[in-house]
DNA sequence: CAGTCAAAATGAAACGATTCATTTTAAGCT
DNA sequence: AGCTTAAAATGAATCGTTTCATTTTGACTG
């Protein structure tokens, strides 16, 4: 069965392709008579419009693309409703591309959005992208760094200021009189990761009884956060951390589990432990969890907003960096 | 800037159009010298592929449209995930739809996913859309229903038994010695939460002795849970259902952390709870969830995979209905 | 009634990749 | 050299919408 074209339509209701264009388009150019007669039309024959062929016409989609680590992080998940509710406002969808911390799906969503000519880009960027993104730009295609700032001024972000964050997290822990922390997160190549750890590290610095073990994971996933709990549960007692931070919420998560298999060990007693993002499971955790909470819906919105207002200003636009500060939140898990 | 074409290309490499398309789509059927030239010219010019005029020229994308109630749902981005793992099978990408249980939004959705032509749909449907759907088919886009089974077999579909989960559900509580159950769900537009309470009133009835009250919620949500939990609570001790079961994990998980408010109140001991879904936090909870396990990416896997199916065999074939069985995990929230 | 002018309608051109019937090239054989 | 054939390359036509320079319509004026 072929399908419907604007010529069918044009045809079925007697006036030119133009016309039924205009009724599409802009229904006030056209006589009130005719908008009826076409639309009516359209409503018989089933018509509904390509998309292909629009954006073929206007050289560019009415989607934005929106690459993250992992939507199946309710933190990533809230930042996307944020940036879906701001692109709605604009009648732009979000495409969402999940890259699992992987380079080459990276990669493959770039090339995906590129060939699709999205209306703008938002990444959470993992490898080397610089020259990418300026080739994006380049066509015309403005590009937004979510949760992640550039050195050099070169691209609009929106972001956490995660060294603070870090920061926070410990000085929390040793205001407690913890003097053994632990920093459970991984791998190295993430940004977030880094930054956390860097400035735990500032903290830990300012208090010379206070040591900072790392212990490395492959990935920010609960299940991974077990592994790491359970490295710890076989250590001699004496040779435990009495306090863990761990870079993100779903890593606590685990370590909590593995920690909680052992009925001798109590959290926060023996070990206390902070977790970050303040996803809204962790106020549901077996022991409620601390952490230190980012606007996320915010971002998102907050990212699409930038994207939008950098399109409208072509080259010229000054590129801004968006920094929002972190804040604690204290619960059970880190009770004195 | 005026974006590289085929033509671009073909000019810089001395070669037609025709041989630049069989070097993008065919190259066994280009000579290697010349396979090798034009994509020098490719790197050269950063040339990309539009993909509007491939799609406008094939008459459909390449990607599958995903409709569901609430990424904010571990379910069903565990759903997505298996959905996504299928589709990249293909080479086709999916497109995420959110609707919050609204219809409006599922309509624009549909909307969206047909203006562009998607390779074919898979659905949590919401509102009446068989007439939608039926258009979309007209059209050569396959359907596939998810989470839900259709009672004239027109659609194919995957989906779990919610009325047996229900039952099971039920059962298990009546088997801990509870005679007082409630029903923590709600709104009664989707159908998983009228199943999951049929399958409760099913068990119920075999158990004179066994009583079961509904509690309605507005939405699927920590937030709605938490409210139906507080609502509980300034009832009279006397007054409260010594057993819950909860239309999903993120009411449980809600009203759970309304339950703890108090400290008298102790589940399981006063309160046995139980949920639907079996997420990743269902275990960490602060008293870890009983719940029914659904098979949530294999769910989104096989449904792609019968898309796929039935785009291959066109018209003719034979709509299928699968049917998941779901499945009781016991933790300490119904613990005896 | 001729003349003016805005509103309405027209239809060819353009967007960029793919297809396929046709032509060109080059290798192999007598 | 002449002939056959397969491989390689060609380029016009096509997909469906939008745009815009042009034409048509019809209401109104002096």
């Amino acid at each position: 069965m072929a399908s419907i074209s604007v010529n069918d339509v044009a045809a079925a209701a007697g006036v030119s392709v133009g016309t039924v264009s205009n009724v599409l388009n802009r229904p006030d150019k056209v006589s009130p008579g005719t908008v009826a007669r076409v639309q009516a039309v359209i409503a018989e024959l089933g018509f509904v419009r390509n998309d292909a062929a629009r954006q073929l016409r206007a050289g560019r989609s009415r989607s934005l693309g929106l690459i993250v680590l992992d939507v199946a992080n309710p933190f990533f998940t809230d930042l996307a409703r944020g940036a879906e509710d701001r692109a709605a406002e604009d009648g732009l969808a979000v495409l969402l591309g999940n890259t699992d911390d992987n380079v080459a799906r990276e990669a493959a969503y770039l090339d995906l959005f590129e060939e699709q000519r999205v209306h703008g880009v938002l990444i959470s960027p993992l490898g080397d992208i610089g020259e990418r993104l300026n080739r994006l730009r380049a066509r015309g295609t403005p590009t937004v760094l979510v949760d992640r700032q550039t050195e050099d001024r070169s691209f609009s972000s929106v972001a956490v200021d995660d060294i603070a964050g870090g920061r926070l997290a410990a000085q929390h822990l040793i205001s407690l009189g913890r003097t053994r922390l632990a920093f459970v997160g991984g791998p190295n190549s993430i940004r977030q990761v880094v930054d956390r750890l860097s400035g735990a590290r500032l903290a830990v610095a300012e208090h010379s009884s206070v040591s900072l073990e790392v212990v490395d994971t492959d990935a920010l996933s609960v299940l991974a956060g077990r592994a790491a709990g359970q490295q710890m549960l076989v250590r001699a007692p004496g040779d435990r951390p009495d306090a863990i931070f761990a870079a993100n919420d779903l890593l606590a998560i685990g370590v909590l589990q593995a920690l909680n298999m052992r009925g001798d060990l109590h959290v926060p007693r023996d070990i206390a432990l902070i977790g970050y993002d303040d996803i809204a499971f962790a106020a549901a955790a077996v022991v409620p969890l601390s952490s230190i909470r980012q606007p996320s819906v915010l971002i998102g919105y907050t990212a699409v907003d930038l994207l939008l207002r950098e399109a409208q200003g072509g080259d010229e636009f000054e590129h801004e960096q968006i920094v929002f500060q972190p804040e604690l939140v204290i619960r059970e898990s880190t009770a004195s």
